[in-house]
RNA sequence: GGGUGUUUAGCUCAGUUGGUUUAGAGCGCUACCUUGACAGGGUAGAAGUCGGGGGUUCGAAUCCCUCAACACCCACCA
């Protein structure tokens, strides 16, 4: 025999990718077939594989190669993100290890490094998709900074800008002090810290009184413009019109009246920051008050700060305490939990900082897309819990700030030829610039050299959100056959961690430029997390190496370990057992083919009456499964599909229809049973492929030579035929008599080489599936009419059925006896309840007559059974 | 502070508009078997008062109320 008995993914995989590729299986160009369409959500380009990844690609490999096997034009368009802050940041470190500031260098001189280095390691992620089986089309690659996808983005821009949406506002936005940008809202993290609640006296101006004021951040009082009480709190009502001097600092500032306040928190009595803090700004612009800003933008104190110039603002914190307390004005300092807002990159304290900034409005651009999950039902969340997190965000969403102190993106296409607020224009190029400027000003004589480009880049999600459309260039050519045949996409296989930073924003961005949904289903994923439950993280060190349980267990195999516990949404406690049942799956299958290539073919056999009953019986199986498979696949409950797939093969092909069906050692089979096995074989393929493509593949092209238009992978998908659900119960019938001899056999010690008698009590009907009873009992005869009298033996009961067992070995009564009696406590509990159900009026004229059926049904196969067990019990 | 979920066998989870024998699967566990596909195998078995309490109903793991634990999301109370 030449195949190994052992089956091994390393020496395979590499070859079917190639065969795959070579043959341009995954690539996809627009014809006459249905589309079924993916994008991938794109992950950093200087990514490198990890679990999330695999769980989230291996499933949408899945949906597309079974889509592909069923005739649609199937298209996975593959790519990477620029990421800015992530990929910016990197670079930045990078830098710093060889002793170079970004500070230190031009704007071209840093983006040369960063595209060196996107270059060199760049795009490893997508070949580790190719190593786990991804079957994308290659050919359409794209990565958000590639130069039609940058056009597309700034087009976007340029017309929100021209349509009133885009505006630049100078709000309070959140900085990141180590990254020194700023971030959306969504990019901070709140995270609860014990911190200290500081209560400082404020001087009344022509008074003895100090009022006393709470602050967790007494560093800002550098920037106090006033002090603000309640209109209704009695206590102070005496301060109106009052002001008072900011401690440390020759100001006085006046006290404010505002119901903002909260009387009972803290003294009932507010510092008012309007330069950092969001609610202060309102107060500020509402009683129109100075705004002081006492931070540079690494958080260090300002000229505004006094002595405290170039302080760290915690180190200034410290400071600010020391002093005030030489002054006898902290009155007291509590601790105080409270939730820090941190970024999620670097996690960096969030500096909430007044400037400007581009804003995207989102009231109008969110409606369409609110409708379409929640209301017109076009678009579909797996698990369906998602929409009330999407409605909540949705009808709550504020406008978005786009603008990143950054250089690695998108630069923002305005150009400013003036310090006024309005001084800039909007557009492609500096060339049209300067003449929508030279119009705007009405000044002829401006240059190139008068426009200064703004230095910002727009938020990396500002370009991941056309993606599904501009990855057809669907904003540059909205006409273009591509992006009409392709879009909207089908499925989205993300994770619910970014359902407000993409998946929103794509609905958004889809009703607006293509006033169509951008995909129809979203499956989200849930969590790696290790056994204990905790998130996998490079941090915690608990992640294991994606690559390294490919080269261990195979790509298969891994695929399958992912899929086995991960319903929609769930997270999933990842286990490498889980792997190793994929690897001991694969080689079952490995086996059986081994099983049946052995087998010598005799054209002038006959074909045994078992493995006609069998063959019957796992052609309806199969069918079962099937209808099955699909419906969880609409679903998309890929595990449970996976699971039946799993069942099907392991147990119902391997464990009974090969069985039955198996030649005696050294016999030959019959050429069409061969011929028919070989056609059940290859459908368990078609289920099996788009979970395990390479193992499958190779089995295919083991069984014949396959021209290169018959590989596995643009093979069909089984198509639904009827089954009679008849066969299938009477099977399980005869497959629990036959799990009755096995038992008896261990029971009594017999080998399985031993044949034995059956008898089977004078009951109406036969024995179903008698032949295959006969062959995997090992039975030699069976007989109807009752056991035979003055004979040892054993008797259980299936169903109906009394059966009997002669045997030589002396009957131990007592056991015999406890047997029955166990099996008739049960039967008469059982009757019991269902005669409790029966004689209870109100169920019988309430409940619906087939349910009724039902029990009447239960009742008279239980007395029956009663019966049998009692005969069987005195003629012990 | 608001919201959304989860809680079923040792573990991970199904249980689909309340009714198909007094709850299922995979893994694990126990016993035995196994030199003719596979020990990464086979056969069988044990194992759960469906988180607690209350209610609706002829009937509840499934619907309602309540309590508890856990998880996640959202929020500008200094």
């Amino acid at each position: 025999m030449e195949i190994p008995s052992k089956f091994s993914p390393q020496t395979i995989e590499s070859k079917w990718y190639e065969y795959w590729q070579k043959n341009n299986y995954f690539k996809s160009v627009p014809d006459n077939r249905e589309p079924y369409t993916i994008v991938i959500p794109p992950p950093n380009v200087t990514g490198v594989l990890h679990m999330g990844h695999m769980l989230n690609n291996s499933l949408q490999d899945i949906i597309i190669r079974r889509a592909r096997m069923r005739g649609y034009n199937a298209c996975w368009v593959p790519g990477t993100d620029h990421a800015s802050i992530a990929t910016e940041a990197k670079v930045v470190e990078k830098l710093k290890e060889e002793g170079i500031e970004k500070d230190d260098l031009t704007r071209e001189a840093f983006l040369e490094y960063a595209w060196d280095w996107t270059n060199k390691y760049g795009g490893v992620i997508l070949e580790q998709l190719k190593k786990l089986g991804c079957s994308c089309d290659w050919d359409r690659t794209k990565f958000t900074l590639d130069p039609d996808m940058y056009e597309s983005v700034i087009k976007v821009f340029i017309d929100l800008y021209e349509k009133g949406q885009i505006y630049r506002g100078f709000k309070i936005v959140n900085w990141d002090p180590k990254a020194q940008t700023t971030l959306s809202d969504e990019e901070v993290i709140y995270k609860e810290k014990t911190g200290k609640l500081y209560y400082i006296a404020y001087q009344v101006v022509g008074s003895n009184e100090k009022v006393i004021i709470a602050t967790t951040r007494p560093e800002t009082l550098l920037g106090d413009t006033a002090v603000c009480i309640n209109p209704n709190d009695d206590r102070f009502i005496h301060l109106k019109g009052k002001h008072v001097w900011v401690p440390l600092t020759k100001r006085k500032v006046p006290v404010i009246e505002d119901e903002y306040v909260t009387m009972d928190f803290g003294t009932g009595c507010l510092k008012v920051t309007p330069a950092h803090d969001l609610n202060d700004k309102a107060l500020g612009e509402k009683h129109n008050l100075e705004i002081i800003d006492i931070f540079n933008s690494d958080a260090t104190i300002n000229e505004k700060g006094l002595d405290y110039e170039g302080m760290d603002r915690f180190e200034a914190r410290k400071k600010i305490i020391k002093d005030l307390e030489a002054y006898g004005s902290v009155v007291k300092i509590e601790s105080h939990i409270h939730k820090v807002g941190t970024s999620e990159r670097t996690n960096e304290i969030i500096e909430p900082r007044l400037s400007y900034q581009w804003f995207l409005k989102t009231d109008n651009i969110s409606k369409p897309a609110i409708e379409a999950v929640l209301n017109s039902g076009e678009i579909d969340m797996f698990p369906e819990k998602f929409k009330n997190t999407y409605r909540h965000w949705m009808e709550n969403i504020r406008d978005w700030n786009i603008s990143r102190q950054l250089w690695w993106g998108h630069r923002i296409p305005v150009y400013y030829y003036g310090d006024g607020n309005e001084d800039f224009v909007v557009a492609v190029s500096s060339q049209k610039a300067l003449l929508k400027a030279k119009e705007k000003t009405n000044n002829q004589n401006l240059t190139l050299s008068d426009l200064k480009q703004d230095e910002d880049v727009l938020d990396t999600w500002f370009s991941s959100w056309l993606w599904p459309i501009s990855v057809f260039d669907g904003i540059r050519n909205p006409k273009n056959s591509d992006v009409e045949y392709y879009y909207p996409t089908q499925d989205l296989v993300t994770g619910p961690d970014i359902i407000f930073f993409w998946v929103a924003r794509m609905i958004m961005s889809g009703y607006e430029y293509r006033k169509e949904k951008p995909f129809s289903n979203i499956y989200f994923t849930g969590l790696v997390r290790d056994k204990k439950g905790q998130k996998m993280s490079k941090q915690l060190g608990n992640s294991p190496d994606a690559l390294k349980l490919i080269d261990i267990y195979g790509a298969d195999a891994v695929r399958v370990g992912l899929m086995l516990s991960s319903a929609a949404g769930n997270d999933l406690l990842f286990d490498e057992n889980l792997c190793q049942q994929g690897k001991n799956f694969a080689n079952k299958i490995w086996n059986a083919y081994r099983l049946i290539e052995g087998w010598k073919i005799d054209e002038n056999i006959n074909v045994s009456s078992s493995t006609k009953e069998a063959l019957k019986w796992y052609k309806n199986k199969f069918e079962k499964t099937l209808v099955f498979v699909d419906e969880n696949f609409e679903k998309y409950r890929i595990s449970e599909a996976l699971m039946s797939i799993y069942k099907l093969i392991w147990e119902d092909f391997c464990s009974w229809l090969l069985e039955l069906i198996k030649p005696n050692y050294g016999q030959p089979i019959n050429i069409e049973t061969y011929n028919k096995i070989i056609v059940l074989f290859e459908n368990n393929l078609r289920l099996l492929h788009p979970f395990m493509p390479f193992l499958t593949e190779e089995l295919w092209h083991f069984i014949k030579n396959r021209k290169s238009n018959e590989a596995l992978a643009i093979s069909s998908w089984p198509s639904i035929n009827e089954f009679d659900s008849n066969t299938l119960e009477e099977f399980e019938k005869a497959k629990e008599v036959i799990v009755g001899i096995r038992n008896f056999r261990k029971e009594k010690n017999i080998s399985f080489k031993e044949k034995i008698d059956l008898f089977v009590s004078k009951s109406s009907s036969i024995l179903p599936f008698e032949a295959s009873i006969m062959k995997l009992g090992v039975v030699s005869t069976i007989s109807y009419g009752g056991a035979p009298k003055d004979v040892f033996g054993r008797s259980f009961r299936v169903g109906t059925f009394e059966l009997f067992i002669p045997s030589n070995s002396l009957e131990d009564s007592d056991t015999e006896r406890r047997k029955i009696n166990e099996e008739l406590t049960y039967a008469k509990g059982f009757l019991a309840s269902v005669e409790k159900k029966l004689l209870n009026k109100s169920f019988v004229s309430n409940a619906p007559e087939d349910i009724i059926n039902i029990e009447r049904k239960k009742m008279s196969d239980i007395k029956q059974k009663i019966i049998l067990l009692e005969k069987s019990l005195s003629a012990l």
